[in-house]
DNA sequence: CCACTAATTAGCGAACACGCTAATTAGTCG
DNA sequence: CGACTAATTAGCGTGTTCGCTAATTAGTGG
């Protein structure tokens, strides 16, 4: 899931998404590379689990899995606060 | 930087300097890789920014940036919509 | 059925990531 | 100085990523 997260293109992507759902197409044309690249990109955002597809007649709109995002984002406060206090808690007062 | 991330044995690394510095070799005791290959990965993690180096006589320590992995997690949580107050992900209330 | 649009999969080349061993730099101490 | 330890850089093989074009699947409508 970092993968996915590595690539300029795929965090633009998610981020279009948070303003909500939005089909495949129109996606792909904000960007300057071809169709089938924007595709591999969802299928990485896919795999990864921070997107959902779901096809409408012809095309296909993707939504954003904000819940990954947001562990992935507790994951990393995570990765410095072992060791100096014991910090498990959800509810991080920073 | 999320590349710097995207890699386990990274992150370990990250994690292991949350309890304080450590010296490059015993980091890289803790690992099965060889210390050229563990030296790479210090290279990618200080050129994030994740990380810095002292030298204190023939040992390197290396000490985490714990700011820089804030920015990371600020980062991602923007993603979704966090930073202009879009909510509608979960039903938030004002 | 055939044409058309939306989106994906297939296949390819260039560039990069990751691991290794060998050689090199930096510093300490007899 | 010379030997020793700590750590890095150099060089190489292998596998993966990323972009492209061409071909294929899925669905709508004449």
């Amino acid at each position: 899931m970092y993968h996915a997260l590595a690539h300029p293109a795929r965090r633009q992507i998610l981020k279009l998404l948070g303003s909500g759902p939005m089909s495949a197409g129109d996606i792909a044309d904000r960007f300057e590379v071809s169709k089938p690249t924007m595709s591999g990109h969802f299928n990485v955002l896919k795999d990864a689990g921070l997107i959902q597809a779901e096809r409408d007649g012809t095309t296909i709109r993707y939504r954003l899995n904000a819940s990954v995002l947001e562990e992935a984002a507790a994951a990393i406060l995570d990765l410095m606060g072992t060791g100096k206090g014991v910090r498990e808690q959800k509810g991080d007062e920073r």
